[in-house]
Order: structure tokens, then C-alpha cells, then sequence
DNA sequence: TTTTTAAATTGACATATGTCAATATTTATC
DNA sequence: GATAAATATTGACATATGTCAATTTAAAAA
């Protein structure tokens, strides 16, 4: 059990989890030994919102959507993640519910960590509890900026943004298969799937934004840029 | 310095700040020693976006809003908050930047911690730590609500929401003196003051909530509630 | 008080964006 | 490959909501 902790790491690159960086080998196994990997199919939902929250988990491969469902029938697109990142939900220490639900977008392997154990290497490790503290903190910042681009933003400034936030955060490219439907487009955005198509239109004939079902290239990124600036 | 820590009590209330409730009197100690208190009149800023965070403050007396600056213009109020409370900021332990602007609304004073004191108890005091870690999920938690509501939800509900916020969150009753103007009301809800003006204009004819100047009474709460819902 | 300034309100109007229905295209299933 | 199902696209249309200017009311200053 002292071997490296794939729950830690992404199975294709090999990378670290710099949440995880603190911890010594012992706490690591803490959490290995409630450890267990999970794959999944896209459209798989791996947590549901209003579920118990009983594990932490570690998306380890694939693609998947942080998303919630609202009173109103309306469902809105929080993130887009991608290995290897947390995806423990803010009911952690808190309700010990799923705030939100999360659904395979690609075929994709989870690691769950029993809380109590996650819990116990927090309450040892103060480096990684302050490390947890900023990555919280990452995770306020960028919802001010989308609390932000909701409430006094036209559709193409949403939408730039959402393609930005794509192609910067998640992708890490100015191309990209994004897995996303149009409606997800439309969920991520907060406009309707019509309205996603015709912008998405007016922006291929302006040499903007080229996309293809769901694969999308920015052109100019120049323009994009200042059309989610303006908003 | 053994003293009863101003900054972890409101001036008013008396009443404790639960962040603070692990703390021991010689970590209260470490904090009260970087400890300053500073008094505000409305209007007046208390921390501003984009300056260093040097500090965090607790703001014991008054009334303030945090709210953003954005792109184009626009401003929009994250939040009203009162005594006792943290108005730290997500920027620490990642840009030690503020994000937002902290503005009195009324009245106010803060405490406040330089931040290498406050870093300090968190490493030396776990508990400290994990009561640091649910307070962020719970501002998580919030902003998801947030998010969903500016994303898809007409004025009627997004008004409602609002009014709901303050009634329950903030001033724990069904008729308070807000000290938000209309703009801070459109600012809040993502909608232009005009808009805000029809929408209380409406209710008040249908006997929803009554408000005059920056005084609201929710008189059919239960209405309300469903508007908000409905969206 | 009077004067000045800021905030709130109202109305007319333009338009951005959602809604709905029809069609086309892609994807899945047999 | 043929059929069925899901998704994407297009167009016509309604309306919610922003914009702008004028007016009223309230607050602040003299």
C-alpha cells in the first residue's frame, strides 16, 4: 500500500495532483486504504446533486461536467474537468450533501476517498488544509467572475467567455473537441441552444470562431477576447 | 492581551464569530497582536479590488456590500454582510490580491489581521483550519444558488431572490431598512435600476412587498417564494 | 427656508433574446 | 444498409427588458 497513490495522479500524463503535493507517504495511505477507482461511460452521472456526500473523488481520466439542477426545470453547466482535479462538492464539512451533479462527458475513472479518511489527513497535515483553503479560494474567484458575466452580459459576451474559459482552462488550446452539446453550450452560458447556434453562425461567417459539431477552433482570439470584454 | 478579543465579537450582539470558536487564548493572542480596528461612514471603502490583501478584517459594527468591478462598467453586489463576519477575501493564499471592493453601508468598523498572523493559527490549529475549509464550501454553496439564479430566471424572479436573501441571510426579518439604493438593488439582481423600480412597483399594487425608499416589508412571503422558484 | 444636488419614478421606444414549429442533419439501433 | 431517434439548424414571431429622456421626489447644502 505504499505504492504510488493513483489517486493522485492522471493515468495518462502521469501528473501529480498539486493539492496532494504535502503529503508523506503514510497519509497518502490513509487515503488509499478507503481507495477505489470507478469507470465510467459518458452520460454516467458519478455524483448526483442532493445525494450523500460520503466520498471525495479524483477524476483520474476523461472528461466530465460539474452541473446543477435548478427549481425551474433550467440546468446550468458550473464547470468543465478534466484530469486530475478534486471533485468533492462544497457540502463537505458543511451538509454532507452533493450541491451538484456530476456526468461522465467521455469515458472516465474516478478514485474515492472515504471522507472521514480525507478528513483525518486535513486535520494532520496543516499544509495541506491551507493548501485546500486556496484551492477553495481558486474556486470563489472564478465564480465571481462568472457571477459576473451572468448578470450584465449579452450573449456574445457569455459565450466568448465560455469558449475562453474552454479553451484556456480546460483544454489548454485554440482547438478543441469540446464533448459539450449544443445545449450544454447553452447550460454553460445561460442562453438557449437557438441562440448559442446563431452566434456561434454569425462568428464563423466573421472568421471568429470556426466549430463543427462539437469541435471548435478560435481563429481570433484578438476579437474574442474583446467581445467578452465589452460584453 | 489576554483580554476578550474585539475582533471575534460584534460590538453590538456581543455575539462570537463561530469561525473563530476553536481558537485558544494564546492563538486569539497572536491574532490581537497585529490587531487594529477602523472606523467607517457609508460610502467609504474598506478594501478595494485589485489592491494588495495584506489583511483580513472582521467586520464587527455596520453594514457593508462587497461587490465587483467589471469590464464594461458594470458592478455587481456579491453580497451584503453584517456583523460578526469575515471579509477576508479569496485572494489569500493565492495573489494576495482583493477581488472584490468591501464598501460601509453604513456606520461600520472592522478589525483588522494581517495576514501572516491569521496563516500562522491556521497551520498551528486544525479544527481552525477545517472550520475555514466549511465556511469557503458555504460561500460555495451560495454562489452556485447565484448562478443559477442570474443564469436563467426572469426579473420577477430574480427580484425575488434577492428580497429572499435579505430577509433570511442579512436582516433576519420580513421588514428591514436595507441601505441599498435602487441601483444597488439592480446591482444585486443583475438587472438595470429602472427594471427594479416596475418589478417592486407591481408587487406593491399586488400587496407582495410593500417598500418605500430603502425600507422593504415582505407582506405575502409565500408568493414570493413561489416567484422565486418559478423563476 | 431656499437652493442645489442626487436619487427615484415614469413613459415611449428599440431590440435582444426567448419561444415555438418545421426541417435538416447526425447518431444510434436494428 | 435501412430505420428510428436524437440533435442541430433555421425562420417567424412575441415579449421581456434595456435605453434614453423627462419629470418628480427626496436628500443635502447653503
Amino acid at each position: 500500500m505504499t505504492e504510488f497513490c493513483k489517486s493522485t495522479s492522471c493515468n495518462d500524463c502521469n501528473k501529480r495532483l498539486s493539492l496532494f503535493r504535502s503529503l508523506t507517504k503514510e497519509q497518502l495511505d490513509t487515503m488509499n486504504e478507503s481507495r477505489f477507482e470507478v469507470h465510467y461511460a459518458p452520460g454516467e452521472t458519478i455524483f448526483k446533486q442532493g445525494g450523500p456526500l460520503t466520498h471525495i473523488a479524483t477524476l483520474n481520466q476523461g472528461l466530465a461536467k460539474i452541473h446543477m439542477e435548478s427549481q425551474g426545470g433550467h440546468n446550468h453547466i458550473l464547470s468543465v474537468v478534466k484530469p486530475v482535479c478534486v471533485i468533492g462538492g462544497p457540502g463537505f464539512l458543511v451538509d454532507n450533501r452533493h450541491h451538484s451533479t456530476v456526468t461522465a462527458l467521455t469515458d472516465a475513472s474516478a478514485c474515492f476517498i472515504r471522507i472521514d479518511s480525507f478528513k483525518k489527513v486535513l486535520e494532520e497535515n496543516s499544509r495541506f488544509a491551507l493548501d485546500m483553503i486556496s484551492y477553495l479560494n481558486k474556486v470563489v474567484i472564478r465564480h465571481y467572475h462568472r457571477i459576473g458575466n451572468l448578470a450584465h452580459k449579452h450573449m456574445q459576451g457569455k459565450l466568448a467567455e465560455a469558449l475562453i474559459y474552454l479553451s484556456e482552462d480546460v483544454f489548454e488550446s485554440n482547438n478543441f473537441k469540446s464533448h459539450l452539446s449544443r445545449q450544454d453550450m447553452a447550460e454553460l452560458t445561460g442562453m438557449t441552444k437557438e441562440s448559442v447556434i446563431r452566434v456561434l453562425k454569425e462568428w464563423k461567417e466573421e472568421g471568429v470562431v470556426d466549430c463543427k459539431s462539437d469541435y471548435f477552433e478560435i481563429l481570433n482570439k484578438e476579437s474574442l477576447v474583446k467581445i467578452a470584454r465589452v460584453g
